[in-house]
DNA sequence: GACAGCATACCAACTGGTCGGTTTTGGTGG
DNA sequence: CCACCAAAACCGACCAGTTGGTATGCTGTC
């Protein structure tokens, strides 16, 4: 019943070239037989894993991108009584995380690459990333709720709508880092998004 | 030597019928025959006007969408001296405009989704939609600045910083739109652009 | 020897792009 | 006004290459 540890390492390694090259190029933009080189496998293996390219990614997008958004953000604010500072502190690891890869910054954010491309196509892709989108805005909005309780935010600020255009403007700064790819942009995202979230201070 | 009108209108509509399959599905997943069966023409003229799909979508970036970008925002950003109700006025008319057609905004952005999917695959398309977004980020700076200097905008604001944040956060909000789906999600999108837009009055 | 795990060879469908040929058009000499 | 023609505009069959997906074969382990 249970599979091979070494299986798992192959389906967990396919998962994760796959997720490398869906970033760097595309969805559709990349193909399967890109896919098996780069993880150094074949497409038996990728076919016995995954019923086919779609699933390969509903897969991803339920282990890998799930998993990232619990560690980076549902979990640090899941007792969070200051969200401002938090959030900060989440953004300025983030930056020391990608100052080793610039390269990555400048892919643009996974999730929202694959959103932005699949969700108006698929359905399916569009849900499970919605569904992802949903926990990220609620973590957020749950904390700045308890950042209201305890004093440490503004009592006007409405934590739901709130959460909603942080996320977005995160990803449309992340977006526009992507086309602009200019360090000068870099600094007015990150001054922007820093006196968004002080000016709910209380 | 001038081209005929026959010419220059086949031309036209295949760019725009291109325009709205990369709009509604995208760049790499929609094909020459799909373009070419929807704009009732063929591939010969196709290739007649244009050296490759790459070169459509290049004439399409620099005629359609910068034609478009300028009507929308430059402008009537142009004279503008109090930014905050003006740029509130192009939101409700790009509200308006899509009531009749939901599907357009559920969609996304037709310039974001074009700049998410290629500017990291082909440097031609981020340097051309790059172009347009310093249009669009330009124009609202200026008018920020127009506006500090008539006394409707606070002065403690940064036209550029700020420009770039609200473009940023444009994007964003309409691609969550397109992830989510959902009218409640699109009201806290309006109302919060409205209450950063409403912050920086004097 | 049964079966999970993986490799290889292969397939129909479709891709962007080409090319020889046909139609349409705007200018020109008579 | 018209016959004429070169060039622009357009057609659609065709190409090599690639795509996602399949069928089958091999190998180690229980």
């Amino acid at each position: 019943m249970s599979p091979t540890p070494q299986a798992e390492e192959t389906r967990m390694k396919i998962m994760q070239t796959a997720l490398d090259l869906f970033h760097r190029s595309s969805f559709k933009g990349t193909s399967l037989n890109q896919i098996v080189a780069a993880a150094e496998t074949t497409k038996g293996a990728l076919f016995h894993h995954f019923k086919g390219k779609n699933e390969l990614g509903y897969a991803i997008v339920d282990e890998l991108l799930g998993a990232m958004m619990d560690a980076y953000w549902v979990i640090p604010l899941a007792n969070s009584t200051d969200p401002v500072t938090d959030i900060l502190g989440i953004l300025a690891q983030m930056g020391k995380e990608c100052h080793g890869d610039p390269e990555h910054f400048a892919s643009g954010c996974p999730m929202n690459n694959l959103s932005q491309e699949m969700s108006s196509s698929d359905e399916t892709f569009r849900l499970r990333l919605g569904a992802i989108y949903d926990r990220w805005e609620g973590a957020i909005a749950k904390a700045i709720a308890s950042g209201i309780k305890a004093g440490n935010v503004r009592t006007d600020v409405d934590p739901i709508a709130f959460a909603s255009i942080l996320v977005a403007l995160f990803e449309g700064a992340i977006g526009m880092i992507k086309v602009k790819q200019s360090p000068e942009h870099y600094g007015n995202m990150e001054k922007g998004i820093r006196s968004l979230l002080e000016s709910i201070r209380n």
